[in-house]
DNA sequence: GCTTCAAGTTGTACTATACAACTAGATCGG
DNA sequence: CCGATCTAGTTGTATAGTACAACTTGAAGC
């Protein structure tokens, strides 16, 4: 195995690890807000608004699960929908400002936990690290590889 | 915001990404494995057999997920389970040859959708970047951050 | 030896998820 | 203009993964 072949194996199998910790301790620090949630509404933020659908793209969901999971959040009043008047099928989705609140909330904490972990890094790897990250991320996002 | 702390914000919202593709994309790819399956599997293999009890915890999981986890694996004749001959309660974990044939062959597979996906980027940067994810990861697992 | 601890299983409930069938609105070719 | 087709979203249904709690069995310590 190739030097390369074994990064790649790290990579599948750290990620993983990574994946599964996160789920565990979201559900743990944040009893309000599960995982699903809390990303769904920070893309909101991130973006501005957006469809249920391009959530649905984003992250690799059905449009089903994303549908309940909007309408759970909308009950809680954490996001509102707009009919986009250009084309009535259409429902843009907008934190409300108690969303905004509770995600900052949230975002908070993480970001704490996050720093307490990666105390010890210099900036120049954090940065690097969150460059590799978003490298991977920005390749095909459907249909193929994780 | 700080370069620091953009980047821990960008390393947190990556990772969520990579996580939920990763399982919608390993469902697809391999229907006769699960994402946790494989994953299990795959610690089995590195660490040459382990217990349960181990797995739960490098996972964050819950030791009766496990249980159930594991009752399955060893109905579809992956693994088998070796009564520690000191400490009867313990059972140790190991492959199968059927294991580790479905194991390899799910690896290969998810390599070369890896392989593709990074085909681009030059072997120190993969070097690199799992050396991040194992060093982030090597930090404390548990009751903390994800 | 009785109590306490550790490994694992089983009962139960819940959540996230996918797939399929459906509704409602838009678009396009004739 | 109108039916065929496409797109956004919802709802019905089934399943898997998960946690928590209660239990069983074996080990260890006072």
């Amino acid at each position: 195995m190739t030097a390369a072949e074994t990064a790649v194996e790290t990579i599948q199998r750290e990620m993983t690890v990574f994946a599964r910790r996160a789920r565990a301790s979201a559900g743990r620090m944040h009893p309000e807000l599960s995982l699903v949630s809390y990303t769904l509404l920070g893309h909101l933020e991130e973006s501005g608004g957006c469809r249920a659908t391009d959530l649905a793209a984003h992250y690799a969901l059905d449009k089903s699960t994303v549908s309940r999971q909007v309408a759970a959040l909308e009950r809680s009043g954490l996001i509102e929908r707009r009919l986009d008047p250009e084309d009535h099928r259409v429902q843009v989705l907008h934190l409300t400002e108690a969303g905004q609140e509770i995600l900052a909330q949230v975002t908070r904490s993480r970001r704490a936990a996050f720093r307490e972990r990666l105390t010890d890094w210099p900036e120049e790897d954090l940065v690097r690290f969150a460059a590799y990250l978003e490298r991977y991320n920005a390749g095909p996002s459907d249909a193929d590889s994780p």
